[in-house]
Order: structure tokens, then sequence, then C-alpha cells
DNA sequence: TGAAAAGTGCACTGCACAGTGTAGTGTTGT
DNA sequence: ACAACACTACACTGTGCAGTGCACTTTTCA
């Protein structure tokens, strides 16, 4: 499986190097047999650690888990936001900014992650939920830039921006992450990529856009 | 979770109530735990029949998943194709595809059978190939109609009609049903869902529509 | 260099589960 | 009414796994 952290620092510290072959073997073999499916002696093996120093390191299995959620997750932090520039086509900000979610959506790393999390939190709703709100929480971006362009006139008001910007979100994401995510699809190839971004911003714009952007 | 099949005859013999009670029991606690996090003790309890008759219909826990998978599989086929018609306007008949295709979509048996089926074939590629192959012959309805009025020169050509009809079911399916299947969340309220349907087909013809339909 | 911290191997508990065998009771069709 | 069939309760095997306790070795660092 990817290793979703190369690690920042070569972590010198015996039990840094530890604690990172447990992470690693972890996000392994729980993205490859899932929560139940996994058992802690496999994990152990995999990182080359016995299985009292993955005690030593997680209490539990569930506690294993979480951490490797909340490591993943925040190794998919590195995202600036674009911000609306009232001088430039919408056309070119708009691809800037699916560009940008793309790099996120094609990243092997944040595949696993919301998998292995899916899978895990499907069959509990009320986790999931906490989960999926944090998530959404990254998909404030384009909300944001839209409603600019609303206020400055070039896009169509009396639209709620959340709802136009999943609209735009969904078209990408129904080619480019729920089929990965689902059914463990390849990336897709960097022609197609780039189709299906720019003929997602152009039908968008061609329903929202005020005047001829 | 939903009863998928309220028997079509209402199984008068014992056996077949004893089957169904299983088969519903099931479907309930794999959708609910996994297949791996289901016991079989407690299948049969929840079915209220005693393990040993739960062995006697199926031999083992994986024939017993596989037969609900198929069972579900055949309950979600009551779909009759709609045809490209070149008297009536393009838009009236997208909906009406849309429209069909949302109520399989929106059917929570769909939702609990996807749900199931990705869960544990998530972890087996080579398995989840299979069934997302018969899953997408259920989507051939849309790219036969848009060949059909693109023979028609009523919609643009030199666009590949299973791109296009991705494009389309994208739009919809990321309100309608990954969110649904992933997450949990309940479907659409009908104002909502309408909407979606007449933006998805607007933002859609606006794109690829010759002339003004 | 020596004490504290961390890792190791291993044996062990307790539990949950898949699957089976059996002896006996209820159901069904003739 | 009776024979074939299905369901049941229950005990039982074997396995795999979460988690622990312990005596011992290696690494760290002051």
């Amino acid at each position: 499986m990817s290793p979703i952290a190369p690690p920042t620092t070569p972590a010198t510290r015996l039990t840094d190097r530890k604690r990172e072959a447990i992470v690693q073997a972890a996000i392994a073999e729980f993205s490859e047999n899932g929560f139940a499916g996994t058992s802690m002696d496999r994990v152990a093996a995999a990182a080359d650690v016995s299985k009292r120093t993955v005690y030593n390191h997680f209490p539990s299995k569930d506690e294993l888990f979480e951490a490797i959620l909340a490591q993943m997750w925040e190794h998919s932090h590195a995202q600036a936001e674009i911000r609306y520039d009232a001088g430039r086509p919408l056309r070119a900000q708009l691809l800037a900014v699916l560009e940008q979610k793309m790099q996120m959506l094609d990243d092997a790393s944040f595949i696993d992650l919301s998998r292995v999390a899916m899978a895990e939190l499907m069959h509990t709703p009320e986790r999931a939920r906490a989960l999926v709100d944090r998530l959404s929480e990254k998909e404030e971006g384009l909300p944001l830039w839209m409603r600019a362009a609303q206020q400055d006139g070039r896009l169509r008001t009396g639209v709620d921006a959340h709802y136009a910007a999943h609209q735009l979100h969904g078209m990408v994401k129904s080619f480019a992450f729920w089929p990965q995510l689902a059914m463990g699809q390849p990336p897709l190839a960097p022609a197609l990529r780039q189709q299906v971004l720019e003929d997602a911003v152009d039908m968008f714009l061609g329903f929202y856009a005020v005047g001829q952007p």
C-alpha cells in the first residue's frame, strides 16, 4: 500500500522509528483487510516489531486505528486557499481551484484514508458523521470563491454557493474520486483529467456565469 | 434495516419462511456490521431460527453472503428502458431518464446492496471489478439515448456518449447516491431532488445541445 | 558508564466465532 | 396416521484473536 507519510524527519530515535513502522504497517493492513479483518499480531509482524511494543505505543486496536486516521488526516492538509480575483477570467480561476482539489483527490494516500475510514465508519453512522464534517471543512474554499464572484456580479445570484459548489465538485469527483475509492479504479490519465476539469468548468460557467465569461 | 424484498409470494411453507427470515436478518446484520463483524449466531438469533437451520440452508457464511448479494441484485431489476424519441424535447426526455435512474439510486434497498457489497469488496479489488461491471450494465440506457440524439443531430457529436453520460450521472449521483452510500445521509427531499435533476439536465444541455433545445 | 526507558519473546487468559453431530420435536403431504 | 422432512437445542471442536504479565536484552542519554 502507499506510504502515506515519507517521514518528515528521518526519525533517528528508535522509539520513533518503531512507532512509524507500526503506523505504516497498520495502514497497509487496515486498508487491505479492514478493521475487523486485521489482527494486531499481523500488524506487529508486518512492522517487524514485537506485539508487546505495539501495545506499548497504542493501548488498543481502536486507538491504533484512530491514531492512524488522525495521522493520515494531518498529512492531507498541505493546501493553500485560492482567493477570488476580480481581475482574472472566471474560467482560469475555477480551473486553478479544481486543479488544486484534484491534487488532493488524486492522491493515493487520500484515497486510502477515505477508503479505510469509510469501510469502517460505514457501519457506524454517528462516527461517520463526525469525520464527514471534518472532511467537508476542506470543501469551504470553493463556496467562498463563489460567493465572492456572486457579489462581484459575475455569477448568478439567488443560488446557494454550497449547492453550486457541490454541483461542480460532483462533476469532478464522479470521475476522479468515487470510482477510485469505491471500485479501486486507477487514477485518471492526465489527458482525461484535464478534459474532465475543463468540461466541468465550462458546463458550470455556461449555466451560472453572467454574460460571456 | 430496509426489507429489500417484501416476499413476492407470502411463502406459506415453513422452510421458505425460515429461509426468508434468515436472508432478511443476514441483510440487516451484514449491512450493519459488515461481513467480518457479523456472526452466524447473531444472524440465527435475529432470524429467530436455530443456528443449525441457518447452516442447513446455507453451507457457509460466505455462501450466505453470496446468496444475499444475488438476491438483492435481483430485486433491483425492475427497470424499463427509455428510448430516444425524435419528436419530444430533449429536456423532457432526459428528465424522464434521470427520474427513472433516481428511483433506483434513491431506493433504500439499492443503497444497501451497494453499501454491503462495497464494504466487503473494497478489500478485494478483483471481485469488486466483477460486481462493478454488472452494475455498469445498468448504466447503458443513457449512453444509448445519447447516441441516438447525436445521430439525430440534436446533441454535439465528437463526444463519447459514455463519457457524457457519466458526466450527467455524476451530477445526480454526487447529490443522490454517494453521500447516502458513503456517509449514510438521508435521501433527498423531493423539492431538492427535483432541483438537482433539472439543474443537471439544464447544465448538460447548455453544454451539449445543438441550437436551442 | 550506569540507570532509566524502550523493545523482545513467550506463555497465558479469556473470549468469540465458524462449523458439526446428535437426539429429539414439530410440520407437511399423502 | 404415517413417513419424510425440516427445525431445534445443545454440546462440542478447533481456531484466531485482543490483551496482559514477566523476565530479559538493547538503546538512550545524562
